[in-house]
RNA sequence: GCGUCGGUGGUAGAGUGGUCAAUUACAACAGACUGUAAAUCUGUCGGCCUUAGGCCUACGAAGGUUCGAAUCCUUCCCGACGCA
């Protein structure tokens, strides 16, 4: 029996994601199912270039505005909101389509990397964070030689998370994946760097002619803590044009180094292409 | 014109006789990724040799002092400021 096809875009920011996507769907027949990591809150609107009603054209999008940004939401949650969208949209006869840039996000998708199921436990990150990686890691190595050994011995980040795991589960599972019933084909948009900055300086006075300071000022009103905004990114973080540019590129830069490990992707340089590519499929 | 301070690698900016191809930051390039992922973290970053290591070219320019100079001296060029 054939697996039912989910279609995924991806590529760095500023490619035209959204746009192929939509008019994918139209001439598919798909339904849209954002991945990117800051656009699921509401209220992120201008700072995370999320795609208008009026853009959408009357495609449904899912996994856009899921969360309240005072709420930390993580890769678990897109997991599961994501699978459930793509069961809705198929028992509907539609095709979905993943479109977005966080790559981690859609490799949570289309690998089906299983997490282990810890929640995060704020007092002991909390405490955990108090203390320097040297001692984190010595902790980590009495409770969990296997996984002491191939963390990265300078993340706090991961060494904090993989203690949090061993409290409750006694060690850090080996990382599982389990593959979902599905044929994806993933589709990269690419541009050559020259024009792809040129986009994104566009892009961005676009967001600060669209209001992103007064977005920003609409978040701490409704009570999203200068702490949390930094969270959000640059953009949230008393951005310039000029800084918010530059880290854009930066951040482009580290998108493509988590998409180039993946061979399975398919790189188009013009949508029009990968378009007619996806059609004849 | 006189005086003062300064000219350092892609940028900013330390170093002020040997341990200096030169701290650091930023940029650049490469990479990792077990519930924060626009997050977090790592490596390279003058040239050549496959590495230990070695060689060459380098701290405005040219000379000089010294066993040894980015560091001291002289002259010149450039910049900032002050006085004319």
């Amino acid at each position: 029996m054939k697996k039912p096809q989910v279609i995924v875009i991806l590529g760095q920011t500023a490619t035209g994601k959204s746009n192929l996507a939509v008019k994918l769907a139209k001439k598919i027949n798909g339904e849209i199912i954002s991945a990117d990591s800051r656009q699921v809150y509401s209220g992120l609107n201008i700072g995370t270039g999320k795609i208008t009603k009026k853009e959408m054209r009357g495609v449904p999008h899912y996994l856009l505005d899921v969360v309240s940004p005072k709420h930390k939401f993580t890769v678990v949650e897109y997991q599961t909101k994501t699978i459930k969208a793509i069961t809705e949209i198929l028992k509907k006869k539609k095709i979905p389509i993943i479109c977005g840039g966080t790559g981690y996000y859609i490799d949570a998708i289309t690998k089906g990397v299983v997490f282990p199921e810890v929640l995060a436990n704020a007092k002991l990150r909390k405490r955990l964070n108090k203390k320097t990686t040297a001692e984190l890691l010595s902790t980590l190595k009495k409770l969990d030689i296997v996984r002491a050994k191939n963390i990265d011995p300078n993340n706090k980040v991961r060494l904090i998370r993989a203690i949090e795991i061993i409290k409750v589960l006694g060690s850090v599972p080996k990382i599982k994946e389990n593959k979902l019933p599905y044929d994806f084909i993933k589709i990269g948009l690419f541009l050559p760097p020259d024009i792809l900055k040129k986009k994104i300086e566009t892009r961005v006075k676009k967001m600060f002619q669209n209001g992103l300071l007064n977005e920003i000022k609409k978040l701490k009103q409704s009570g999203v803590s200068e702490k949390r905004l930094k969270e959000f990114g640059f953009e949230y973080n008393m951005p310039t044009p000029e800084k918010v540019i530059k880290e854009t590129l930066k951040y482009a830069k580290r998108q493509m180094t988590w998409f180039k490990r993946d061979p399975e992707i398919k790189w188009f340089t013009d949508p029009n292409e990968a378009f007619s590519a996806l059609k004849t499929d």
